[in-house]
DNA sequence: CTGAAAGCGCTAACAA
DNA sequence: TTGTTAGCGCTTTCAG
């Protein structure tokens, strides 16, 4: 095995305590002494057993996060904002996927990683308040995203329905009347897209404009290629709406690619909105006019929430964070200048 | 703290071992004993402490993942292939971001994360053959993608200039003549872009076609806003290419933006080819031509590599795979069929 | 087949 | 200011 602290106390001379505080960083330590320890720590090339130092201080300094797919990059980029934030309160993350598989989501929750990490960040899609309920793990779990749950966690996400609302005020502001929304979860018992939906719902009601189903697509998933589909559909079936409100970016961008496909232009024909303000919905030769929740904002809250039950209060309430959001408006919506 | 083996060993009446066999299915457990020390497992809600079976046995079943920025969809696509491929060996990954920045990468490599991390998996940038051959940390290292190093460890990465030449060759055969290349490095010591670079060279001196540096576009960076960048730089100096082929897809979109601004038509005045395959190349109103490198390969490889120096061969020679890659023929250099 | 005891490397009391 | 000692929870000899 490797050096331990043993064998830098013999070289040195000293106790293992004393090259414990060097290692440490101990105030009281001579400098003639810090000098002799840290001589003999280069020679031996010594390195702190992590491990060890974990069981000892049951802490791990690793926090969990999971999310349903790293390839969406709106969880990619919040993963490289919560690894982030996590280093700057010098823990570092461990990164899962749960392919939204409520199987996957109950596993982690359950933390089948328990003694491991400190504690758990996770995006859950088909998890029920049940799963939740029955959690026996002790490490404070956070969690983020669209889903409310009954249980007594702490959960960041943005004001969903809001958001939606100005997505849909904006397309109603700019003379869309046939409004669909993309992206309504088919065959689930729960509707991921609930909030997003009672949003669009709610606006174009008081907007006096129709909303029934004919103007919602349901669809399989949440990338790309679930996006195209349902666009798809929605023509196929003549629903001819002039604008489309996407569940997220992607399914956006899979929306937009149809209509240029079928030779219908953007925004000319059908004005489109998406949810995410992932960096793809920049560029692309339609730029997409987006609601831009504050990444940054969801990942430092999340990591806070972690550090604060693990430092002080474990019992407190359960905290409910709304991080900012906007919409960013772009070519999708108010078309190319040149 | 949570409960033990010995708070288990004492409500089942038995001894501590006796509850280790059972917890880790020892084959020479009587049924009877088995069921009793369960039920008290269950009736404890007794799970195993991981940490102190790392300490234990001196391994923690983690392998770090290091890569420069999870933003870029190629990395995140890759990094959920390393974690599947990592599940099926029974390890998790821990993942990290370097930004690409030297320091970063010598820390990472150099093992700040010692004992914690059983092997490691890094994909380096800036990173030199000194810094690596002055790595004193003993867990197993595989080096991933285009840098070349006179070090002794494991190395996966496609053929980068057979697959340039691959792509430039297809150009040409699309009857291109002035193909310029978007993304070597600017201001750094070392050419990342090296091997790409070269392949386009040779394709292009094999064709008898001008490969000057007038038709090199450098880059300050791996992103859309960097392709964007260097492309309007091409435009700009009146270098009129007929053709791009850019070091990765993220600067290929980028360029192709640009080239939409300007009101130039992709394929028709500039076709443009990328590299990576990252799901976002199949979508955007002109789908994009790329080389797709087998990431499932890439990240089964070398999850083996270290599986296999941890089990077997620590000092086997270092060793040089190459995972396949194919060239993705579609819109931006074939046009769009209706 | 099961029990007792040692020790992985570290930190935190307590002593000196 | 530095040394001694007792575990953190687990696996692993070695006996029984």
């Amino acid at each position: 095995m490797g050096v331990s602290l043993k064998d830098v106390a013999l070289r040195a001379g000293v106790s293992i305590k004393t090259v414990s505080n060097v290692v440490n960083d101990y105030p009281h330590v001579t400098p003639a002494m810090r000098a002799r320890v840290q001589q003999a720590i280069d020679e031996l090339g010594y390195r702190p057993n992590l491990t060890a130092r974990h069981l000892r201080k049951g802490r791990t300094g690793i926090i969990a996060l999971a999310v349903p797919e790293l390839g969406n990059p709106y969880f990619a980029e919040l993963a490289g904002a919560v690894i982030d934030a996590a280093a700057r309160h010098d823990y570092t993350v461990l990164l899962d996927h749960t392919a939204g598989l409520r199987e996957k989501e109950m596993l982690v929750s359950q933390g089948f990683r328990a003694h491991v990490i400190d504690g758990l960040i996770l995006s859950p899609i088909e998890l029920e308040t049940e799963d939740l309920l029955g959690r026996t793990d002790t490490a404070p779990l956070v969690l983020l995203g669209e889903r409310e749950y009954d249980a007594p966690y702490d959960h960041i996400a943005i004001d969903n329905v809001a958001a939606a609302r100005s997505a849909v005020r904006h397309l109603v502001g700019m003379g869309r009347r046939r409004i669909a929304f993309l992206g309504a979860r088919r065959e689930s018992a729960r509707q991921p897209a609930h909030l997003r939906l009672q949003g669009w719902r709610e606006e174009l009601a008081a907007a006096g404009l129709p909303y029934g189903d004919e103007l919602v697509a349901p669809t399989g998933g949440y990338g790309r290629a679930d996006g195209a589909q349902a666009m798809a559909d929605l023509l196929d079936r003549g629903a001819a709406p002039d604008a489309v409100f996407a569940y997220n970016d992607l399914q956006a961008i899979g929306a937009m690619r149809v209509l240029s496909e079928r030779g219908l232009r953007v925004p000319e024909d059908v004005a489109v909105v998406g949810f995410d303000d992932i960096e793809e919905s920049r560029y692309g030769s339609i730029t997409l006019t987006t609601v831009s929740p504050d990444k940054q904002a969801i990942a430092r809250q999340a990591v806070d929430c972690v550090v604060q039950r693990l430092a002080g209060s474990p019992g407190a309430e359960p905290r409910r964070v709304r991080p900012g959001h906007d919409l960013v408006v772009r070519e999708s919506t108010l078309g190319r200048h040149r």
